[in-house]
DNA sequence: CGTTAATGTCAGTCGTTGCTAACGTTAGCG
DNA sequence: CGCTAACGTTAGCAACGACTGACATTAACG
C-alpha cells in the first residue's frame, strides 16, 4: 500500500525538521516581520528564506498579510498546537507502554527494567 | 556556513519527519517488538528499516534491549518529551505575539525587544 | 507611462538521504 | 568446530531538498 503520507501533519513536521525553518519561525514568533527583513537576518539569499517561508506557509505554521508591496508574516499558533497534538498522542502510546511496565513490576521483582529515568 | 544545528532535538525533530520513522515509532509505543517484527511489518527490506532504527535510537526516541540474538525496542517516552518542550517553546513565542496583539487592542503599550541575528 | 523597490518564481547544481544487495557479526545448537 | 538464525553494517544508486542566479510580478511614486 502507499505509504506516501500527505496531511498537514506531516507537511508541518517535515517544515520543522530544517533548523533555518525553525529559526525564521522563531523570528516571526516575536514580531511581526518582512520577507526582507527576515532575510536580513541570515546569511543565504533572499531566494532561499522566500521559498522556506512558502514551505512554512503550506504547511500552516505562517500566516501571510500584505502591506503594498512588503509582505509580513507571523507564527501561527494553531499550527503549532497541531503538532504538539500529534505529538501528544505518540506520547500517550509510549505513556501506555509505560504504564504496562508499571504493571509489571509490581508483581515481578526479577526484571531490571528502567523507566522514566534521567540520563 | 555556521548554521549547523546539532542538539538532540534538531535530531529527533528530523527522524520524527520521516512518516516510515514515525510508524516504527508508532509500532514500538504499544509493545516491545523485535527487529525483524517491525520489519515484518512493512514492505521495504530490513535493511532499511533497521537503518531507520538505528536513526530513532540515536534520535533518543527508541531504546534497545537485547535478548539472544533478538533486539527487542520499544518507544522511550523522554524522547517525546523533550520534542513537546521544544514546541512548548516556539508555542510560547507565538502565544506571546498573540497576547502581544491583544494587549495592543486593549490601549496598552509596552517596550519591545531587538530581534537577535543568526550569523 | 516609466522607474524603482519589494518579493515571488523558474531552472540548474550539489549535498543529503532513503533504498537495495552483499557481506560481516553475534548467539544458540549439535 | 561447523551450521543456522537474527541482526547490523557497508557500498552504491536514485530521489529529494536546499541553495544560487536570472527572470517575472506587483505596488508606490513622479
Amino acid at each position: 500500500m502507499g505509504l506516501t503520507e500527505r496531511d498537514a501533519s506531516d507537511e508541518a513536521l517535515r517544515a520543522l525538521a530544517e533548523p533555518r525553518r525553525r529559526a525564521i519561525l522563531r523570528l516571526v514568533a516575536h514580531d511581526e516581520l518582512a520577507a526582507g527583513e527576515i532575510a536580513a537576518a541570515f546569511e543565504v539569499s533572499r531566494t532561499a528564506i522566500s521559498q522556506h517561508v512558502t514551505v512554512l506557509k503550506n504547511a500552516g505554521l505562517l500566516t501571510e498579510r500584505r502591506d503594498g508591496t512588503r509582505r509580513l508574516y507571523r507564527a501561527r499558533p494553531e499550527g503549532l498546537a497541531e503538532l504538539r497534538t500529534l505529538l501528544d498522542e505518540m506520547w500517550a502510546g509510549a505513556l501506555d507502554n509505560a504504564r504496562r511496565l508499571v504493571e509489571a513490576d509490581r508483581g515481578l521483582s526479577d526484571t531490571d527494567e528502567e523507566v522514566g529515568r534521567a540520563g
